[in-house]
DNA sequence: AATAATTTATCGTTTTTCGATAAATATATA
DNA sequence: TATATATTTATCGAAAAACGATAAATTATT
């Protein structure tokens, strides 16, 4: 079975904004949005994806994907 | 502030799967795949998220979408 | 009308995010 | 090289929420 992964890196490459800032405008601690950008977490509350995507100015296809295997 | 949609209503029709077929294949009960369907979750498991996308052979964008307001 | 499919409603268990904090590692900069 | 900054890892605890089980209600379908 495949499995999701969390490519926020790609996108915050690409809007130039570092961890920190990130975590700040999405009202979460830079320690859990670091676990996030690195596939440790199993799940994501849709109010962090929401602020996450709004942050980023994206949509939740560029952040999460389907990977099979 | 936006919010995070669910859209698995659109690719269950395009797929012609019902409620309970998918609920099978995907590995959950057709009352929590329901609420799934129908926006009553606040946040979905990775695993669950791969199930569906498996099962209905489609990409994590296809079934959630950011919709600003 | 009868049957099947979907949705709603509770309750309990289990999972897991997220915060707080501290420490470690990596990266940048003087 | 030394120092500051940024990111990651590690615990611990609390709060949130998925998911199961079950029953009931509602909505299609035949």
């Amino acid at each position: 079975m495949g499995k999701i992964v969390l490519r926020l890196d790609r996108m915050m490459v690409e809007r130039k904004i570092s961890l920190n800032e990130l975590a700040d405008r999405v009202g979460i601690t830079n320690v859990n949005l670091s676990k996030i950008k690195n596939n440790k977490v199993t799940a994501v509350r849709f109010s962090t994806l929401a602020a996450i995507c709004e942050a980023l100015d994206c949509n939740v296809g560029d952040i999460l994907e389907y990977q099979k295997d």
